[in-house]
DNA sequence: AGGTTACATCACAAACATGTGATGTTCTGA
DNA sequence: TCAGAACATCACATGTTTGTGATGTAACCT
């Protein structure tokens, strides 16, 4: 459903949630206890500090930590700069019209399953995550 | 949320669902009437003949049938062939266990997405999605 | 100051998904 | 029977994602 990179940068975002407060993460602690390549782990953090998500300070005491609270940060957030932008709206059977009053036969179901998705990342926070279990609706 | 491949499959099926019962279409016009890659969709077609959900003729009058009625056809059947196998059941934050047991703080919010998902696929005939739109429940 | 430690950046490789082209193989129908 | 039409298969090209390695650059601390 996400692809490995967004999931990764989910598990940083998480991490850093966890730690939040507590100062800067380095990014290869990060990568060892997420369980992603080291290298790779810098990436994806150095695109989410370009995304103001997270912050990076360099030098000995150097890491990152995230920008705001965990709180305040939705996953949906994290997530978004590594989406493809577009397909999000491509027809599931190729038509090129396909939409609300012109729709395809799967169009409505496949719609529900496209708003809960987007529902849990817009909806649920970092904070939300760490917490553990729980509904938007629960609280 | 399904690859390209799997979306192609499904253009397939239904474009055969919608003709079934008047013999058997040519992978090239099944190609051109679905925007797909005709060498590509040919490869497609064999997967879907390999895996018994259509069958192929050949021969001057050859091309694709649907093995059996868009009624009986579910949309997690067509695309089962082509599914990763793994990752399924992949923890969104990382974690070597996840479960409903020992579950991670996402895991409860994450598996509601994941079965309606699959309940769409699981739930969702040819034939619904021929005759347009309504779900399950309405039957 | 200067060395060490961190992030930043560049170059590239491997794996996979997607797409294209050519050729083989089987069946039909005249 | 045999030519044509269709699927089957092979080989390969392209693009994207994921991953690896080396080097540059900034900050801290002694």
């Amino acid at each position: 459903m996400l692809s490995r990179t967004e999931e990764y940068a989910l598990r940083a975002a998480v991490y850093l949630a966890r730690q939040y407060g507590t100062g800067a993460a380095r990014a290869k602690d990060i990568a060892r206890d997420t369980g992603v390549p080291a290298n790779y782990m810098s990436k994806v953090l150095h695109q989410l500090a370009k995304a103001g998500i997270v912050v990076s300070e360099r030098g000995r005491t150097g890491g990152f930590r995230l920008a705001a609270p965990p709180r305040d940060l939705f996953l949906a957030t994290v997530v978004g700069p590594f989406e493809p932008q577009v397909e999000r709206t491509r027809c599931l059977l190729g038509r090129p019209e396909c939409s609300d009053v012109n729709p395809c036969g799967a169009h409505d179901r496949w719609k529900v399953i496209k708003e809960s998705t987007l529902s849990f990342l817009n909806g649920t926070t970092l904070a939300d995550v760490i917490e553990g279990s729980g509904s938007d609706a629960s609280r």
